[in-house]
DNA sequence: ATGGTGGATTTTCCA
């Protein structure tokens, strides 16, 4: 048996974030790692440098906007990009690949912008494609399966520092939740991190840069590892890695890293 | 009700 820990990191481009980002990786090492908003083309992915510290790389940029990556020393195999649903834009929002006997599955979920928005009905329906993607493409029923990632949903009261203000609104909205808790039943999902710290409060994983949100401590938690049974039972623990928000240059996103026994 | 900051590519979009 071994110690496994994938983390999820939506960095706010990675290019931008590498002064941050290497010295992260390079002191905590996780075996996994998903990157969320890369904001590079594929060609463009500063591969090297992560490579250099033993890292396999899978991507899945676009220019400017969105892109995701799995990074991986334990292995990386069966990738697959994208929704892959035929339809014809998919926004580089998801990308997955077996690490070291772990299905992982890296996504980005739309924001939404505001409740009514276009945007938000687009991401509405995009929760249905993904939850159809994992459907097809992973068996939680049988295996480790963590789908991590930014979500762009808190669950409860508990995820928001002040519920009564955000009720309602985007990012807290009933049928944002709703679309989240559909995709976590059809793939019978856990919520690794509150199934780990019940009844916690005060745990947010992003922090607006207008408003001084990060020194008043004013955050959501819409970052989250979402657990199969199987991936359940083998979890030690999941824990916010919130030194990564403070200082110098940093993304608006605290890392989220989950330990398992493999 | 609005705007605040940050990143990429620009005088604006997205978050």
């Amino acid at each position: 048996m071994s110690e496994l820990r994938v983390a999820t990191w939506n960095v706010n481009s990675l290019r931008a974030r590498m002064p941050r980002f290497l010295p992260w990786l390079e002191a905590k090492r996780p075996e996994v790692v998903c990157l969320q908003e890369t904001k590079v083309v594929d060609e463009l992915f500063p591969r090297e440098e992560i490579e250099d510290l033993g890292y396999e790389c899978a991507v899945h940029g676009r220019k400017t906007y969105n892109g995701v990556a799995i990074l991986s020393r334990v292995g990386l195999e069966d990738v697959q990009k994208g929704l892959g649903d035929g339809e014809a834009e998919d926004e580089h929002r998801v990308i997955s690949a077996d690490c070291g006997g772990v299905q992982v599955v890296c996504c980005y979920v739309v924001n939404g912008q505001k409740v009514g928005a276009e945007r938000y009905d687009y991401k509405l329906r995009w929760f249905e494609r993904l939850t159809s993607r994992l459907e097809r493409t992973v068996d939680t029923a049988n295996e480790k399966v963590l789908v991590v990632g930014d979500y762009n949903v808190t669950f409860d009261e508990r995820d928001i520092w002040n519920p009564d203000q955000w009720r309602g609104k985007i990012l807290c909205s009933e049928p944002e939740r709703a679309a989240l808790n559909g995709l976590m039943q059809r793939l019978d999902l856990t919520d690794a991190f509150r199934a780990m710290h019940p009844d916690e409060g005060d745990h947010y994983t992003w922090w607006d840069f207008r408003t001084f949100a990060w020194k008043r401590n004013r955050g959501l938690r819409i970052d989250h590892v979402l657990a199969s049974q199987v991936a359940m039972q083998a979890m030690t623990g999941v824990h916010i890695d919130r030194e990564a928000r403070d200082g110098e240059k940093p993304s608006d996103h605290a890392p989220v890293i989950a330990a398992l026994e493999v």
